[in-house]
DNA sequence: ATATATAAGTGGTCAGACCAATTAGTGCGA
DNA sequence: TCGCACTAATTGGTCTGACCACTTATATAT
């Protein structure tokens, strides 16, 4: 009866995001609620959650607990483009990735509180310069920032230069951090 | 007794991520399955699957039905880099960005068999240029295909040149594809 | 009319079950 | 011994129903 997809899921997705193009709905507006999408869409709730939960990660809509589920605002990526604009503009060569990859993580250094946990994390891989800035940034729980950085971070691999930061570096860093004390 | 976290959710992809660091898995290398990982870490089994997706589409494991979950081969996304190179290199002007984003619509065009069905959604979508190039471009269903396509419209966006192509374009493009004939 | 308490709605998580595809194991025959 | 077909175990994919946490709307009391 109905047409051949790859997978459910991604069917799943088309169907969502086609009942979002028939309700006409515009960025701000409320989906119907991962129920009344389980029933309409006669698929089960679990599978709803998976599809939503793939469109939030491409930005198309976002979730609030006890709220529901909205069609992302355009603006709220606006630092997106920008990060954008500076690759594009400004005749981005390595070193400019590698200043952009450096400010992205002290963006995450300064806005992630320390903690023990995670400074124990960080200690794990201090050895490995890739998964040392992975950590840090996974540790800003930001999945927008998370998106971009490894975008970045995919140029930067690309250039194979070796390490971002040297060993001692990374034990500096996580020194300073345990000199910002704890939280509460 | 465990430490604060925004959500539970990003918890989780942080528990699995340390746990891919501490079993020293390399790319290429099998995760435990998920009910492994559920009683591992002391999650349901459908929360490890939303982590999971989440850490597919950035691209860091890939699962295949029946048999497991694995860590993604660096090369894989070795187009990706080419995409960015083309980005990063030439200078990229808006003029650019445009020829970028037809050249991906224009390989999800050949690569995508046409259907009555896809038809039909096009021509629903066929007023408003951008919903019509995201629906083409969601009819692949080529998850690394959709992200790259998404920031590079996301470029696109921010130039704020009107549309791609005239509703003629379109009209012409369905048409077009409706020739190609159907399949068995 | 305002503020507070209550109820309803919604996303987040969990448990258990079954299906579908793959993989590992077994045994038979050449 | 080797190779092939068959079976069993493993694993991701989906479904159902339940309960919790948070938000929003409603009703109630002052």
């Amino acid at each position: 009866m109905h047409e051949k997809h790859a997978s459910t899921f991604h069917e799943n997705i088309s169907k969502i995001r086609k009942l979002i193009v028939q309700s006409s709905l515009v960025p701000g507006d409320r989906l119907p609620s991962e129920r009344e999408l389980a029933e309409t869409l006669s698929i089960s709730r679990a599978s709803v959650r998976e599809a939503l939960r793939a469109l939030s990660f491409l930005g198309i809509v976002e979730t609030r607990r006890g709220g529901g589920t909205f069609l992302c605002e355009q603006d709220r990526h606006k630092y997106i483009e920008i990060l954008s604009e500076f690759i594009v503009t400004k005749q981005t060569k390595a070193t400019d990735i590698v200043e952009m990859l450096r400010l992205l993580e002290r963006m995450a250094f300064t806005e992630v509180k320390p903690t023990s946990e995670r400074l124990t994390d960080l200690e794990r891989v201090i050895a490995d310069d890739r998964l040392f800035r992975q950590q840090l940034i996974f540790q800003l729980e930001n999945e927008l920032f998370i998106r971009i950085w490894n975008e970045v971070n995919r140029f930067f691999d690309g250039l194979d230069v070796g390490d971002l930061y040297t060993l001692e570096e990374r034990k500096l860093l996580i020194e300073t951090w345990r000199g910002m004390g704890m939280p509460e």
